[in-house]
DNA sequence: CTGTTAGCGCTTTCAA
DNA sequence: TTGAAAGCGCTAACAG
């Protein structure tokens, strides 16, 4: 009995053929838009297939071809805010070279990673886009693939791999030249879990324009969790130690959120007493606070645009290149270090 | 010459047959485990595969059993905030089955979702979950499908379809009652977009429990747009016109942390002078607030999982079901409606 | 127990 | 211009 769905077997090739008549060869030629057809048997092909909704099995055709027309998206998880952007990105980028794209996650466990790894090649997928959820290193998935794989967001610890991972460290200095620039010298950071390497890398970036400024960061750079609480707290305390300080440079624009909070409490005017930086602009976030936050975009979206366009290119032939890739972040200015006028 | 990476034709079942110096079917069994093999043959035919890390090609395999092992995922827009857990939930329930998930984004455009659709046959997927990213219905994508068809979040506007969708009437009902329960009669009700079925849908299963306890809504329900401003203005009005107001029932999370913003600045305590609720039960946005936002939740992964329970059930054969299914959701209760001591 | 044979649906020579 | 035949990698009859 056939599936309830008013299903039936796909129609095929052969059903076309006979239908119009000719063989199975002709049609096949005929729905390819080879030259070698006559006219008017391409037309009773047509019609056939049309008459029959007929849609070639890629399956098959793969199995000749040698090739799919898939890749694997292989995330660790996609809880993640950052998996999002990156993900579509791919997805668009794929769509509109009509090949599709397997959906994967890893739910950050190891063993369901190399499930998933094995499946994916077992379905012969062209390529392999990985997308981890932080910027710090992870471990390759090894150079004997029978595919190309790019790493992005999360880079592989294995330099011949190819990475593709934001530039922290360039944000982190663009983030604190926008302050000087807005006359900010006395400047603090508040930030998430030390553990990470987007906290070190943005930080690092803001010292490093820092001291081209020949200043330096008022008190230390506070590390706790990447929540609005912690940006809350941070900055309470900051601002009662230093009360001197006016500007903060936060790790994230949740951090940034909290510091907002504090600064309304503390009866400090945001941006003219205080101007707050965030990081990731995340839209949600950025633009429903008040002021709305100055923030960095990782162009995570174009990022994953850019992996998708590798793993292309690989399909190709072309090198899939290595190393790691820190690809240009941007400013984007809003309240919260310019007064609007 | 091979692609870089070190690749190579992917290995068959020939290679490993020949390696084994057994014949390809002989190979076949071993590996699938069929009993009718010599243990010694079996071991070295493992051995054999182990040694060439064969990976059975799967398309081969779909296109002799006449299923693929595949599903697709139509989403209407990767963007919104439902798709994530729904997407989660479904990529769960079928990776712990052996089956892999085409992801598709429409991005909202129906021409795009045809061509989406149209691949998706010719890849043969075994069922399809349309995602969509408002309660409202949408279009059907037919009745003469070859594959079953399940519908999350969105349903179809054909009642032949099955559609599994959050039961936002009681999600409503269940948020007033809670607010009556913790002694509440001046309520009063802030949403979004009032084209929103989700709009109209909260708003009617608010109602429905406010005149079972004899009880009226205070002002006209606010509508306007799901954001963080207007839940700032919205109750700013509503607070100035009717004081007495003792809780704001919010269609969204983010409407509720404009509320609960707004309160802060008119000094009024939340929850001891007003409750506040959330909807959607969005932990970055109602576990970050003070107070904590007591929320619905839609159990959205749970969905995910269920469309995806669907899908399995219709491959072996069970029909998939019609009709819209309102599933059940959750009252999260935090700091914004009762006093935490 | 093992190997031979016949396909799954399609594309691609190569004759007719 | 058309069709017969081979074969992509695999499994499922059947003979041996």
């Amino acid at each position: 009995m056939p599936p309830s769905e008013g299903a039936m077997r796909a129609t095929t090739l052969n059903d076309v053929a006979r239908r119009a008549g000719v063989s199975i060869a002709t049609a096949s030629k005929a729905l390819n838009g080879r030259d070698d057809v006559a006219a008017a048997t391409r037309a009773r092909v047509l019609a056939a297939a049309q008459e029959l909704s007929f849609t070639p099995n890629e399956m098959a055709r793969g199995l000749l071809a040698g090739r799919t027309g898939t890749v694997g998206l292989l995330t660790s998880d996609l809880e993640g805010r950052f998996m999002l952007p990156i993900l579509m990105g791919a997805e668009d980028a794929f769509g509109a070279g009509q090949i599709n794209v397997f959906l994967c996650d890893a739910r950050g466990d190891a063993i369901r990673e190399q499930h998933h790894l094995k499946a994916l090649l077992s379905r012969r997928v062209d390529g392999i886009i990985v997308v981890g959820r932080q910027t710090d290193p992870r471990p390759s998935l090894g150079q004997d693939l029978p595919v190309p794989v790019v790493y992005a967001y999360a880079p592989s610890d294995d330099e011949r791999d190819l990475s593709l991972t934001p530039d922290n460290y360039a944000g982190g200095r663009m983030a604190v030249e926008h302050l000087i620039a807005c006359g900010r010298t006395r400047i603090a950071h508040v930030s998430g879990d030390p553990s990470y390497a987007a906290a070190q890398d943005r930080l690092a970036g803001a010292r490093s324009a820092l001291s081209a400024a020949g200043l330096e960061l008022v008190g230390d750079p506070m590390f706790s969790e990447w929540s609005e609480h912690w940006g809350r707290d941070s900055s309470a305390m900051l601002l009662a130690r230093h009360p001197e300080i006016d500007a903060i440079f936060c790790g994230s624009d949740q951090l940034a959120r909290g510091v907002l909070d504090t600064a309304r409490d503390l009866g400090r005017n945001v941006p003219d007493d205080l101007a707050v930086m965030g990081y990731d602009n995340w839209e949600l976030l950025a633009t429903n606070s008040r002021p709305q936050l100055t923030s960095i975009d990782a162009n995570l979206q174009q990022l994953g645009r850019h992996a998708a366009q590798r793993v292309f290119d690989a399909i190709d032939g072309v090198d899939v290149g290595e190393g790691v890739h820190h690809l240009p972040v941007r400013l984007v200015i809003r309240g919260s270090t310019i007064a609007r006028r």
